[in-house]
DNA sequence: CTATTTGCAAACCCTTTGCAAAAAT
DNA sequence: ATTTTTGCAAAGGGTTTGCAAATAG
């Protein structure tokens, strides 16, 4: 299990609460805290809200969860396998994946040349005014 | 002056408190809310966190007003005059304004392209772990 | 004059914290 | 056996709300 390996990895016990949190930001649907607890609960009665919040938060200082601040003001979580952005809907609130392409690299190249910084991670969303999930 | 016209063109009355709070926003300081309070508070004793909180939050509707989710969950805002996106400093927590290129355009095109869609908005937060205003 | 905006204080989340019990390694 | 993690309930803190008075146009 692909799970198991990431928190060996950064020395953090796997319980079943943990990797449940995981498996629920993994599943591309950009959960909110609430949205995870419950979704949680159905197979795990007995876990508590501040159990979501305590292994976002852990997994999110890892660098392997990130945040993803709504047009609306509310939060949304997604494990972060592998770069890539974010194009939002502003109207329902459906997140899509993309990958990074060729022109976007040369962009962060571009910066990192001109500032003489290292770009460590680049947040990007894209948002739109409505898509075809929209009634 | 400026603040004036953008107000009148979207009808929104020009008060000494909300013209106040564009004038913070304009200085590229990226301010928190109680930042702009306490500053705004120098000149004006009476104004009130709320009412920060009320023209701020009416601006980002407008559009003319961004967050900046930083990377330690502090909101910050800024006056987007014209496009920008931001570099911040993950330590000491400076951003830097910096201007679209060609390459960021092109990245746009072709996510409009291939996914149909028009983009609204798009923000980009590059982060480095240190900068040079870092102790 | 009318509609909007302000300022205050209270209410409202959402999020974090402290701690003893439970679980992982 | 040791350290981390959980779950509960309470505390915390940033943000919003309701409403009467003040202000802008």
């Amino acid at each position: 299990m692909e799970f198991l390996t990431v928190l060996k990895e950064r020395g953090l016990k796997a319980t079943p609460q943990r990797v449940a949190v995981l498996k629920e930001l993994d599943k591309k649907t950009h959960p909110t805290m609430e949205e995870m607890y419950s979704n949680i609960k159905e197979d795990n009665p007995t876990i508590s809200l501040a159990t979501i919040y305590k292994n976002v938060n852990l997994l999110k200082e890892q660098g392997i969860v990130i945040e993803i601040n709504m047009p609306n003001g509310k939060m949304r979580y997604d494990y972060l396998s592998y770069p890539h952005i974010h194009l939002v809907c502003k109207s329902c609130g459906y997140i899509e994946d993309l990958d990074y392409d060729e022109n976007l690299f040369k962009f962060q190249k571009s910066i990192e040349d001109s500032k003489g910084v290292i770009i460590d991670r680049l947040d990007v969303v894209a948002s739109v005014e409505s898509c075809k999930f929209c009634k």
